[in-house]
DNA sequence: ACATTAATTATGT
DNA sequence: ACATAATTAATGT
């Protein structure tokens, strides 16, 4: 409790900011001061690309504060978002999947601040600090997961099933409670959800203007706040 | 059951 | 005042 001084073009870095987080738990002191010496930080505004499809993936990320959104465009031009990730993960770990370009685009849902490495130093980190390799496979299995069961729900579902299920998602990983329910964290519009479920929208829109009004969620522009999330449940489960 | 088109309104800088 | 978001109805597949 303390540190919490300066606000600076460049912040600074201090070993409590990243201690506790997953990758890192496990480490000594030592250890991470000297990971912390390598690493490069930076401040992303809102709605900007960290790094873009296809490009060389050369650095490797973990997101310090903010929300990331994992992007991907059809080649007809159209964008699907394929999940968000919080506070306190890596992403941009191309190199851990021995991919030597980025398979999608990291964009700042809101503002953001990353750490950042050279790839090169991946293998280093892996063999030098035990469990950190443990950790970063735990979240590329979590992430794998979360795509195997949206493809299913995409194949199987009805759109206000699949909405329900993104918007559980979002609560679950990126939510934050209220006085009147849970909150999604970060500004999201209906086009952001159509982008996550494969529809329009206008769809959307539809779906939770009715939810609003059988007093599921409550929502006003990028925000929504689920006021009753069990009710979402049963929608996915199918049970109407 | 859902997309598309289009017109209208609300909301944030 | 302007741009962006959200709603709503009508029409199409």
């Amino acid at each position: 409790m303390k540190t919490k001084s300066r606000q600076n073009l460049r912040p600074r870095l201090d070993e409590s900011l990243i201690a506790d987080l997953p990758p890192f738990a496990k480490l000594s002191r030592e250890a991470i001061s000297d990971i912390l010496k390598q690493a490069t930080s930076r401040r992303h505004d809102a709605g900007t690309a960290i790094f873009e499809e296809g490009r060389e993936a050369d650095r490797f990320y973990m997101l310090l504060d903010g929300y990331i959104r994992v992007v991907r465009i059809t080649p007809d031009g159209e964008q699907v978002i394929a999940h968000h990730i919080p506070a306190g993960q890596l992403f941009g770990i191309a190199v851990a999947l021995g991919r030597d370009t980025y398979p999608a685009t990291a964009m700042t849902a809101t503002e953001s601040l990353s750490l950042s490495w050279p790839s090169s130093l991946w293998n280093e980190f892996v063999d030098t600090h035990i469990g950190f390799g443990a950790q970063a496979m735990k979240t590329v299995g979590g992430r794998m997961g979360e795509i195997n069961n949206r493809m299913v729900e995409m194949a199987t579902q009805q759109v206000e099933q699949r909405i329900a299920n993104a918007v559980l998602r979002l609560i679950n990983q990126t939510g934050h409670k209220v006085d009147s329910g849970i909150e999604i964290n970060f500004p999201i519009t209906r086009q952001d959800l159509s982008e996550m479920t494969g529809t329009t929208l206008h769809t959307v829109s539809r779906v939770l203007s009715s939810w609003e009004k059988l007093g599921y969620i409550k929502s006003g522009r990028k925000r929504i706040v689920v006021t009753d999330p069990h009710q979402l449940v049963m929608l996915c489960a199918g049970k109407n």
